[in-house]
DNA sequence: TGGATAATTCGGTTATAATCGAAGTATGGA
DNA sequence: TCCATACTTCGATTATAACCGAATTATCCA
């Protein structure tokens, strides 16, 4: 047949769902032990087991060793865009009870997509920077623009550090939950990292980001952002 | 759980051997019937026609009813997108026989992705276009520059026509068999159809492309491209 | 060293879904 | 109208792989 690399057999890795569970709880957090998958992906430690054991297979995640306890993290920044852009393309979900509303519109509002903001909150604070002529829209990726150097730099985020690292540097990724773009790549990162270091925002269970009354004055002020709703 | 469109969904339907097949068929060409899918994938009729019901549903193709004959295609660029970005992350394939081998490496120096050039001749026309100054490299896209809206307005490309089109215009796709970047979007797929137009190129079986006589001279003379070997 | 904890491996069970022959439905054309 | 062609649906068969209890291996710590 045609002799290209096997697409499907890295979709059905994928598309298993205690599989898919795991890969998805690694899109949020650096890494997590054994255990801990298996309780994400709601089964057993030796069904976890070898359902890791296939991902390191794929290369879709890595394996380190810390004595008796084993992490998983995804294998690289291609993993999780493969992962995106599935998601990009899957259904929308079938919202059935109340708890799994509230616990929808929570997510769908702010978290982290691999290692940046996304949700609502991702995606009004692109705009933000766009709107103050911070960031330009390009056709994929965001242009920092002169007036945006000097604020990332006030902001405390060393540009030229990131434009270095060997990885996208502002990247428009599409959010799946408003179908709008957020801020993604290298640019992205540290705005997550910083807004978690000035305590604006904090991390909550899967993924789930939350803004700090602190983050509400912070954003305001900064970035005229209002809709900080949490 | 999760509340997310749930990716795994459609993995799964990509992960399936006759299905992948199918998909793998539909990038190449714009449409094709029930009957020449099942031949692609090398399954019976009714196994074919059970699989693309599947695939219709999950909203990865489309069909298009032609009297007593069905046509299907993907379903958008979006999908085509997905089935490339798991082809980076897919493992090498492993050739087993020449003839496998000598078709590989036909696929691998021309073919087309989707709707536009890739392979070796992809990159290569890209590369052209970048060190002849027409296209410059942005991080997700090409941009063109004043240079080559000369040069492809004289080529016979109106590039104001495809800026107005509802999809990416000048698209950076990494190329799977070069790992360096070919021309994509409604660029990509401009310069596609006006090579063929010019018959500089002709399509083979199964998304390989071979450069004529004319197009050796003409790539050559135009953009000083010399290694059109196929 | 022995017990606790983390994880892997083994083997049997069971659910899932691809597969195709046969039959049925839909469309085109003489 | 009848026959040919394209395609869908039905139902039985069979291959695949997820699953977990039990056993085993690996590592840590008192």
């Amino acid at each position: 047949m045609e002799s290209r690399p096997d697409f499907s057999y890295v979709a059905k890795l994928m598309g298993d769902s205690s599989r898919a569970a795991m890969l998805e709880a690694l899109l949020g957090l650096d890494g997590l032990p054994t255990n801990e998958l298996a309780r994400k992906a709601n089964v057993s430690l030796q069904t976890a087991s070898g359902h890791l054991a296939k991902l390191v297979e794929g290369n879709l995640i890595r394996v380190e060793k810390h004595g008796r306890h084993r992490y998983f993290r995804l294998a690289s920044p291609d993993v999780a865009h493969a992962i995106e852009t599935l998601t990009v393309i899957a259904p929308a979900p079938n919202i059935k009870s109340l708890k799994n509303f509230s616990r929808a519109e929570k997510v769908r509002i702010a978290r982290t997509c691999y290692d940046h903001l996304a949700g609502k909150l991702g995606v009004s604070l692109t705009e933000a920077f766009i709107q103050k002529g911070y960031l330009a829209e390009g056709e994929n990726d965001f242009l920092v623009t002169d007036k945006g150097e000097k604020f990332f730099s006030d902001f405390d985020i060393n540009l030229d550090v990131l434009r270095n690292q060997r990885r996208y540097f502002a990247r428009k990724c599409l959010d799946w939950s408003e179908r709008r773009y957020h801020l993604a790549g290298a640019l992205g990162n540290a705005v997550l990292l910083r807004l978690l270091d000035l305590h604006w925002i904090e991390k909550l269970p899967d993924r789930a980001v939350k803004v700090t009354r602190t983050g509400r004055v912070g954003l305001y002020e900064s970035l005229g952002i209002t809709d900080c709703k949490v």
